[in-house]
RNA sequence: GCGGUUGUGGUGAAGCGGUUAACACUCCGGAUUGUGGCUCCGGCACGCAUGGGUUCGAUCCCCAUCAAUCGCCCCA
């Protein structure tokens, strides 16, 4: 029997590296040019931490982590997501000191324990942006033009930006208190799922595709109504800010981030081609959440963007990304092994790519495969060439060839 | 975690309760001497996700498991 992999996990193949690749290769550009610098945090953390991070709650911390006791009898936990990794960082070895703005990125795999479908997988991999120490408006603007702009070079297209404030620990639980009131008498008429949201987060009832388009749910207090001074001018600047750079966007008053750090600035960006998995990046500012982590009171924003989801999509637009590979030769041994060795390992020290076929065949199935390759030259070498110390360069697509000697095949390859 | 659909070779797929499981592509080999991309010829599933069951007999029927997928939940 074949051992297949984890539900959940897939392989990403040599023949999807060039996308991957691609695509890893344009984030890095992009963050270069806004000034973020890139970090990797261990891929596994103490469960605690995302406990505090994440809070107790949303679903991707109560049902969805994977948590295991290691040797040490320490409660490890498989990172769902890379916010809180990134702060702990910055915490821990004390990244503020070096600046008052840390502006970081990242990208690497995540882990849920959810059921798997297309764009959604145990083992994900996701880039993200973290923007530590301002709290101007003009940095959540920064971060939201960096993930349209991102998304706008590989050329996607039917992407909506979706916008919401969700008020900070002054004026949230002001709103969240008149919302817990407004729905206390109406229960009866709401679903099952928001019984049990008015519990956990009444704020989520607002986007229920079951009782979200009912009247009194339309009806229901709005969060604008209840901002503190402060959430209200930022959300303003922020966008001002948006408005000036020609970005469109949907106001969403019922945009429930689901992490509950979030303070402020809340946006999603959706895709109209990934299905039930829309959301292909989603963010935030998270003012508090240095300071629940153990740090001074610092402000934040960030945001992380599904990388299976970006290639989902890109795929269906028919705009995958590629890395160019080129094959400079592929040698040809007519029964001369030991002397296409010594010219394989002339041509790779000189910096060539070169391959050759190990299997002995037919100089005509030799010839095949150094087509298939995509080579620009074959290489082709025998008992002649031995002799004479020479090798017999044939251009492939042209298919002019010439007798070349052995020191002087570098200089012709590159003509 | 809940509900639905699906599961045939490397790929896309046809198929029927009963002798050799279509077809296309890929791949491999060949069309005489050391030359590719075109053409032609030939080869490639002892097996129809896995494990049970029904049946004289199952890839086609039933059950379970696993996996993928769609929707929900959640989220990226």
């Amino acid at each position: 029997m074949l051992i297949n992999a984890p539900r959940g996990t897939k392989d990403i193949l040599p023949d999807q590296m060039s996308n991957w690749l691609a695509i890893e290769n344009k984030m890095r550009e992009v963050c270069a040019r806004y000034g973020y610098d890139e970090i990797r945090t261990p891929i596994f953390e103490h469960t605690e931490l995302f406990q505090r991070g994440i809070g107790e709650g949303p679903d991707v911390v109560d049902k969805e982590m994977n948590t295991f006791v290691d040797r040490g009898n320490r409660s490890i936990t498989l990172r769902p997501e890379n916010t809180a990794s990134v702060i702990r960082a910055y915490l821990q070895n004390k990244l503020y000191s070096a600046s008052t703005l840390v502006k970081l990125f990242y990208m690497g795999s995540m882990f849920r324990y959810d059921r798997p479908q297309a764009g959604r997988l145990r083992e994900f991999h996701q880039f993200g942006v973290e923007a530590l120490g301002e709290a101007n408006p003009a940095v959540d603007a920064e971060v939201i033009l960096l993930a349209l702009e991102l998304l706008r070079e590989f050329g996607l297209e039917g992407l909506t930006l979706k916008l919401n404030t969700v008020g900070c620990p002054k004026c949230r639980p002001v709103y969240r208190q008149k919302l817990t009131h407004y729905f206390s008498d109406k229960l009866d008429e709401l679903c099952g799922d928001c019984r049990r949201r008015y519990e956990k987060n009444p704020l989520r009832i607002l986007d229920c595709k079951v009782d979200g388009g009912k009247e009194f749910v339309e009806d229901a207090p709005k969060i604008e109504d209840c901002l503190c001074d402060e959430c209200r001018d930022h959300f303003k600047k922020v966008q001002a800010l948006l408005k000036a750079a020609g970005v469109e966007y949907e106001l969403d008053a019922r945009l429930v981030r689901g992490l509950d750090y979030y303070t402020k600035t809340a946006f999603e960006i959706r895709c109209d081609d990934l299905g039930a998995q829309a959301a292909i990046a989603g963010g935030g500012r998270y003012d508090g959440l240095v300071e629940e982590l153990g740090g001074i009171s610092t402000p934040g924003i960030g945001f992380a963007l599904g990388i299976e989801r970006l290639l989902l999509a890109l795929e269906k637009q028919g705009k995958l990304p590629t890395v160019e590979r080129v094959i400079d030769g592929f040698v040809v041994s007519m029964g001369a092994d030991s002397y296409a060795f010594e010219l394989m390992l002339m041509l790779r020290r000189a910096g060539l790519t070169v391959l050759m076929d190990f299997a002995q065949r037919s100089m005509k199935a030799q010839m095949k495969q150094a087509a298939k390759s995509g080579a620009r030259f074959a290489l082709i070498v025998g008992e002649n060439e031995v002799n004479e110390r020479t090798v017999t360069l044939k251009n492939l697509s042209t298919s002019e060839q010439q007798s070349v000697a052995f020191n002087e095949v570098v200089e012709a390859m590159r003509r």
